[in-house]
DNA sequence: TAGATTGTTAATCGATTAACAATC
DNA sequence: TAGATTGTTAATCGATTAACAATC
């Protein structure tokens, strides 16, 4: 019976973002509730696996009723973190790093874009948004000053293991990795690696396959 | 003994890239070979792993030697299908379209970004590197034209099913949806989702769970 | 030959799904 | 009460890993 669990399946962690955005969408259109049936249509996950995935944490529906929207928002939000506001060191204030800085879906979900930083003497003290672009030398400081604890790492991919240390060493918990690079990271921080190109390669795939039907990303 | 199959697991053509990735940088170090073991270790698979993924296609090393780098990088490539050059059509000259369409790194791999949409009027007729801006309405003509395959939408969430749809009846066969919007594609058609609030919002659970270690990204 | 390392089988592990009693 | 839908068990399915004979 629902007892909260020591460890849960990277599965688990990677499915709630995609329920809680489709809550978002219901909780938009005014629906007060939703049944596991409906929710796993619209995020494309077997109903049944929704139910067992949320019973990892306890018990938010009502049998014969389904889940209430805004609760369960609340409940996922509460799970995942993401009840309460995160500031964000982005670093590289390139095409890439501008348009994370840039992108308003962030907000929605608490992360707060706080410091961006670049080693380029020509961007320094330049701006995106209304954030100016901080000098590299100043990021342990400022990382400190202002209890950072995740990064985002958009620079030249030789130099995205040097910014992953001293992102670590600064005291970041999670780093968002934009680079093909595979860093290094010290015991106790989370590293999530996004490759565009990798994954527009795996994609590939299946465009010189025409028997197979897309396999859903998360 | 070495048939290739019908269905592969959709976990080993994720890990293909990363395989790829690795002994790209094990050429640069003009490394003539390599053991599944070493391999395992730059790309943090279990290098039993990394020998049942091979053998779905082939086999590919030699007992008591290991792997061709070069052998397995053409093999590799040719698996996914990125011994040729692919053409990219971009929709959506923002600042993730501009960082996408100058990302160096798509070169490599054979894909040529060959289109950038927008519906913009203050955008069409601008560049992004030496790509013109088209304007949306050319869009199928210009895919048809082109030969394009592969989509990338970069454009604001509301517009994301309608570039999608008008993607895929142009003939685009694999999508990359950088909106936070599930997307409905026509069988056939491959997409693939990258939202990198979703991403940070899943990373963002074990940022409060300190016995967690960081389960490592493709 | 001895040492190394693959390809492949078999064992393990974990995740997904179907089924259904509990209950709104 | 009848219908709906959860929470949860048990069955299935598939993926990972260990082990080892084959072989370079």
């Amino acid at each position: 019976m629902s007892q909260v669990e020591t460890h849960i399946p990277v599965g688990v962690i990677e499915r709630l973002p995609a329920y809680l955005n489709v809550l978002l969408q219901l909780q938009t259109n005014g629906e007060p509730t939703v049944s596991s049936a409906r929710l796993g249509e619209l995020a494309r996950v077997n109903p049944a696996q929704i139910r067992r995935d949320l019973t990892h944490f306890g018990s938010f529906g009502r049998r014969g009723i389904g889940y209430d929207v805004s609760t369960l928002i609340e409940r996922i939000r509460h799970i995942l973190g993401s009840d309460h506001i995160h500031r964000l060191a982005l670093v590289g204030a390139g095409n890439l790093g501008s348009a994370i800085a840039r992108y308003d879906g962030l907000s929605k979900h608490g992360f707060i874009v706080s410091a961006v930083f670049d080693s380029d003497p020509g961007k320094i003290g330049g701006r995106i948004g209304d954030l100016a672009v901080l000098d590299m030398q100043d990021l342990e400081r400022v990382i400190k000053r202002q209890g950072i604890a995740i990064g985002v790492i958009a620079v030249p991919p030789e130099a995205a293991q040097d910014v992953a240390d001293r992102l670590a060493a600064a005291g970041v918990r999670v780093l968002l990795n934009y680079t093909p690079v595979m860093v290094r990271v010290p015991d106790g921080v989370t590293l999530h690696n996004t490759d565009p190109v990798q994954e527009l390669l795996h994609t590939l795939y299946y465009l010189s396959r025409r028997e197979t039907v897309a396999p859903e990303a998360r």
